[in-house]
DNA sequence: TCTCGTTACAAACAGGTGTTTAAAACACAT
DNA sequence: ATGTGTTTTAAACACCTGTTTGTAACGAGA
């Protein structure tokens, strides 16, 4: 018999919990302890289920790792390598900003990235290089070239950090007095006003490379 | 009589050892303990000289801005804003990037902007707040407006993503096989890089708002 | 009904944390 | 030398951490 409250399966109850405070509060800010009361939950239900407070973890970033890609996939596509820049950014900013459940992994990735643990090298290779060769692609087409130069990396990097600036550097930006994109549509302007800058920032370094 | 080890006051040892370990490892990572073993001094030396954990930091934040501004100054000059945002960029990114001393500051300023602790606000009024609006300024001249419109606001921050990339996501870029600069020059190299790329893009964006 | 594998529970464990205490050592003016 | 204020020291404190333990409750097959 179940408490109404509680009427998953107890893995599942500590998974949402969990999910919720490593997102907020990252991995080792997050006890045990809290989990558990969250999910009401016996404190050594963690042990039990998921071995380690680490195994815990890394099934979480797996679970939201695999309903992020569903949400929001970023895949090579054909079409016109502008329109693609677009949809790229938009993807992502929606991965990292969106506000549903799956924006766990956005959250969990940037706390991973700021602060990474032994679980972080797998999932780069999972989730960061696919999205990362993806980009690639784009700017390797923009700039009409079909090797990754020095430039091509360059402004690869560019586009990503106009992109995770809002996530990492939020509480900055946020004591500057400058809004975060929060709803559909503000991080909607915001894709757009990176796609613009950033495909203007490639003609100039195409202009650049051409002319050398 | 003193030490030949440990030739300077106690205080100044504390801060050198503890600005170091809260640079490698955050606030929160590094203890007391650890601190004084590095320090060769007392464990009750910090709760004597500094308070408590918190004044220690406060006082390193603050002596490692000072020593920072010092060395890289960012500050509204004249001369043309293509110039003077090249000069901008640079600064910044030495001033995160560089390895001497000073590169504390750096170091503890993105540790803070992922993990904000109480002493944080404080410092981005001392510290983000004026840069920040350095940049604003060179960035209205480039738009050749003289107010804050969302553009100059996004554009700024594009221009701050693409610099702070490189030290808050070091992690996954290292993974991904991409060297960070490290040297003078490679450092300036980049510099050169998100200049150009920047001043293309607003280029791209002035024209849009002109059109609109 | 009895058994057996699985799950839940309260309690305790061992180790680490920041901080405080009271006594000792020191530097220095009188 | 004596007294005074400052600094250093070892020890302990109270708390929190992840993890383990032994026991109890449960659910289903025989």
């Amino acid at each position: 018999m179940m408490n109404p409250l509680t009427t998953n399966a107890t893995p599942d109850r500590i998974m949402d919990a969990a999910g919720e405070l490593f997102a907020e509060n990252g991995f080792r800010q997050t006890s045990i302890r809290d989990i558990c009361a969250h999910a009401n939950v016996n404190i050594a239900a963690v042990n039990y289920h998921f071995r380690d407070k680490e195994g815990l973890y890394e099934a979480i970033l797996q679970r939201s790792f695999d309903k992020c890609v569903n949400c929001y996939p970023i895949v090579a596509t054909d079409g016109p390598p502008e329109e693609r820049l677009a949809i790229f950014v938009r993807m992502f900013l929606l991965r990292i900003l969106g506000s549903g459940q799956p924006a766990w992994h956005g959250k969990l990735m940037a706390a991973e990235m700021a602060n990474p643990t032994a679980a972080f090298s797998k999932l780069v290779e999972q989730a960061a290089r696919p999205t990362h060769n993806v980009l690639l692609g784009i700017v390797r087409d923009l700039m009409h070239t079909t090797e990754n130069t020095y430039q091509v990396e360059a402004v690869a990097l560019s586009i990503m950090g106009q992109c995770l600036f809002y996530k990492h550097s939020r509480p900055v930006i946020e004591l500057l007095g400058i809004p975060i994109p929060v709803t559909q549509s503000e991080i909607e302007s915001l894709a757009e006003h990176i796609t613009q800058f950033s495909l203007d920032g490639i003609s100039g370094v195409r202009a650049v490379v051409a002319h050398a």
